[in-house]
RNA sequence: GGGCAGGUGGUAGAGCGGUCAAUUACACCUGACUGUAAAUCAGGCGCCUUUCGGCUACAUAGGUUCGAAUCCUAUCCUGCCCA
């Protein structure tokens, strides 16, 4: 059984359904993947994740390794074990944090140090330990760290970069073979991904595809997007990429995005997609909801049919305006929330702090975010994914 | 009836002669958020004005002073203590 089966392509697009087979199940593709950054996506639990359909979660190597540490989830079993998940799970390999904290680390040949936030000491993540890390938490999917610039984009930085994410790379892979053959791994059917870096450089974009290619990877990340550079810019740097990776492995796009980016990134041939935007965005009360389900001119909302190709807006519930709206936040979704609250209360819940706001909103937006995704199979599916494209706009 | 302490912007509570339209917190309003140092962060929050600036304000009424939320007098009100 290939790891990666194909189920349909679109004619208008590079976009395609398929499935990823790991050692913990199935991932329809294209899929979102829930963050669960610390061994939890916050507020919900496992059984509401796969409940909602998520197939895949993902989680952190550098804060598991800060906290509990990876051989407290090794002891425990590994990750699928310790949090209660039985589905797949993608590890990220810490390479995000060498640019989110870049005010307390050192990118070094041998890794990365950094100076941890909790307790103030100091450790070297190198291209090896993240790979331990993540076979001690056991995950499906493993990443090779890697190393990128912030935006702006500057070239002299980007090609130094994507050289030492490849050396990098190889040394991740001597390592991951090593545990496989040699040790005991808590996840014998774990897969290492490569990562594609090089900004929004077509030159660079190709050499580190080809060089990710080259080594073997059975899936590939696209990385170093969505750091702050316009959107144009990241749709770019996809493009450059994804041409010189193989038609036939799964391509992931690191912490992407919008709804808008999503939907775009699947007609270029992105697979999978993780971003903290649904969770994040909820604690702070914004909501996303379909097109169809806010106010029309006339004043009338339209239930969203099965297949809709509605597109979407977002809402903060904070606002004022939403004191006294005894409507549900979504009438076309079938979230907890929309099922069975108004805005009003919502809103009530968010004003006076109470934890059940930020539950019922990351619901609700998770819920989105995972429809949309089962939008997109759809569409691809029949055939209408060029139509609902269209009616997916920034906003 | 006497003594003491007070009355400051929605609330609490700083300020105690000029740099005060008034620190700070909360509340309130708005915005940001893309491989989560994020249940976080930023801005606004007397009135008019795009800015500059102007106006009205620190219980009330007078007064001292070049200048008062800040000092003085009276009045009203509040809390505590003694009768």
């Amino acid at each position: 059984m290939p790891y990666f089966d194909i189920l349909k392509k679109d004619p208008g697009s590079q976009a395609r359904t398929g499935t990823i087979h790991t050692a913990h199940g199935d991932i329809q593709t294209p899929a979102f993947l829930p963050i669960g950054t610390k061994g939890a996506v916050k507020s919900i639990t496992s059984e509401e994740l796969k409940f909602w359909g998520a197939d895949i979660i993902l989680a952190n190597t550098y804060h598991l390794w800060q906290r509990p540490g990876d051989a407290l989830v090794y002891k425990a079993g590994g990750l699928h074990k310790f949090m209660g998940w039985q589905g797949p799970i993608f590890t990220d390999s810490g390479g995000f944090q060498v640019f989110s904290l870049a005010k307390m680390r050192k990118v070094m040949e041998v890794g990365v140090m950094f100076q941890f936030d909790m307790d103030g000491r100091s450790e070297i993540l190198s291209p090896e330990k993240s790979v331990d890390i993540q076979a001690n938490l056991g995950s499906d999917i493993a990443l090779i760290l890697d190393d990128f610039p912030g935006y702006p984009f500057e070239y002299e930085r980007s090609k130094e970069s994507i050289a030492l994410t490849k050396r990098w790379a190889e040394r991740a892979i001597r390592e991951h073979q090593k545990i496989v053959i040699d040790g005991d791994p808590v996840n014998p059917g774990q897969k290492l991904w490569g990562i594609v870096q090089g900004a929004s450089f077509p030159d660079l974009r190709e050499q580190s595809a080809k060089d990710m290619v080259a080594f073997g990877f059975e899936g590939f990340a696209i990385g170093g997007v969505a750091v702050g550079e316009p959107h144009e810019e990241m749709m770019k740097a996809v493009s450059y990429a994804l041409p010189h990776l193989p038609e036939t492995a799964p391509r992931h796009l690191l912490g992407v995005g919008t709804p808008f980016d999503i939907v775009r990134a699947t007609g270029l041939g992105c697979d999978t997609f993780d971003c903290v935007i649904p969770t994040r965005e909820a604690r702070h009360g914004r909501l996303y909801i379909s097109a169809v389900s806010s106010p029309s001119p006339s004043g009338r909302g339209v239930r969203g049919e099965g297949n809709t190709t509605e597109g979407y807006s977002t809402i903060n519930i904070n606002n004022e305006k939403f004191k006294e709206d005894f409507t549900p936040v979504d009438n076309g979704c079938d979230c907890y929330l929309c099922l069975n609250h108004t805005k009003s209360y919502l809103r009530h819940l968010f004003a006076t702090g109470e934890p059940l706001a930020i539950r019922l909103a990351t619901m609700h937006n998770l819920k989105f975010y995972l429809n949309l995704m089962a939008k997109i199979r759809k569409a691809i599916t029949y055939d209408y994914f060029g139509e609902m494209a269209t009616n997916y706009k920034e906003i």
